[in-house]
DNA sequence: TTTTTGTTTAACCAAATGGTCAAACCCAAT
DNA sequence: ATTGGGTTTGACCATTTGGTTAAACAAAAA
């Protein structure tokens, strides 16, 4: 008598209960996303299983397909969730009005840290963007909660007059927009999702990683300025 | 009577037939690890199914058993397959004896040309390597049929001693040679790795992809060697 | 207290999936 | 022509997996 299949399903709004038992905390829709988002990250959406994001949200498994649909709408959920922890800040910053050599250090002084925080983000983004490209556009759609053709452009426009500024002051070479931000994304996002590799090869623990990372902050902000100059 | 259950399959030598009649050519065990590699790309190993496998080699699907006694093994082929096509050429280069601007020139050179021919290999690897930390151990081994005991100090030694003779000339600021490897690898793979997110982002289309790549082979360089300026 | 309404569960189910096996097949050597 | 070994296949199987359903539960509304 619950739920008629193909319902869009009004959000259930139980708001009480501070701290729970055994898991966590929270109701049962937030535990339930929670437990997805772990294990959706480290086993992919191809490979995790209902019953196991369940078991880590201390429920039955029938209950996620009652807050859910399907398996394929929680993972869509918990995609969007991960992109919009990681893109907005970047963008923000790049679209904002500081001056450029601003703008760098806190690009790389906030996407490190964000990454740091949650270092297994790129990995699971990228794993996810490869095996399903259809999720590129639940990205930008998530980004800002405006289209791509509206915040790209812009984006791009204060970039552009930026660095327009920076060449005729003779204190950089010219570069495009976009290839300014590749390269910027690039040195701060690629050591995360290469991160197994890295320390694989450069073999270093979990605090080596870290140390390496905190060297990066420091030297990343020169070393792209002076990438830069003429 | 065949293929006694448990044994290692003493790898069979057929090598007659220069082109077939249907999908491809080649003997089975090639069209299987051919097709394999298409699907695992594109699916990656979670979501790759082995019927799909067989059904793209244009082979029985126990036939893909014969060879590769199960999926996993399977995937680990086409892992160490992909890796190895992916790291040693920048490994050599940066290993090898040429200046370090040449080597510079020389690992975003070859390394775009390989990332423009196999595109999704980063995103594959990477999405892989994430889910399934164990690889990395593979990767490694994969690199050079030399263990990382080996090769990766003695690849950082050389690296370090050039480094170190530009900065006594006073040509270079200090570098971690880690660092600076790292550097590199994030210029060139990060943006085939986040292609997807890229194309969307950027609005471009294949083409549109391969001309950003193209200029991205002229301006790195430069930027690369002028961010090491003092 | 009884009703009602949203929440949670145990028990099921059908389809998909990795894997097996005995038989058929092919081709070279006897 | 017969034999013998590697190769290929159709049919089959046990499990896993996403998803459903009817019933139980809890707490507020009547």
């Amino acid at each position: 008598m619950v739920k008629p299949p193909g319902r869009t399903r009004s959000a259930p709004r139980a708001k009480r209960r501070a701290a729970a038992a055994e898991p966590a905390a929270h109701n049962a829709e937030e535990r339930i996303l929670d437990a997805a988002h772990r294990v959706f990250l480290r086993r992919g959406s191809a490979g995790a299983r209902t019953q196991e994001i369940a078991d880590e949200a201390g429920v039955n498994k029938a209950l996620l397909h009652y807050y859910f649909r399907t398996k394929e709408r929680l993972a869509a959920a918990v995609f969007q969730r991960a992109a919009t922890k990681l893109m907005p800040p970047v963008i923000a910053t790049l679209a904002s009005n500081h001056e450029l050599e601003i703008k760098i250090a806190r690009v790389i002084d906030i996407e490190l840290d964000v990454l740091l925080e949650h270092p297994y983000l790129p990995g699971y983004i990228i794993s996810e963007l490869t095996h399903n490209p259809a999720r590129a556009r639940e990205l930008i759609a998530a980004l800002a909660g405006v289209s791509v053709d509206e915040l790209a452009p812009r984006l791009f426009e204060t970039l552009g007059k930026q660095i327009r500024a920076r060449v005729r002051e003779g204190r950089m070479r010219p570069i495009a927009p976009d290839q300014f931000m590749l390269n910027l994304l690039s040195l701060c996002i690629f050591p995360f999702a290469a991160r197994p590799m890295v320390q694989a090869m450069l073999r270093l623990d979990d605090d080596d990683f870290a140390r390496l990372i905190a060297r990066r902050k420091r030297d990343l902000p020169i070393f792209f300025l002076h990438g830069l100059r003429p």
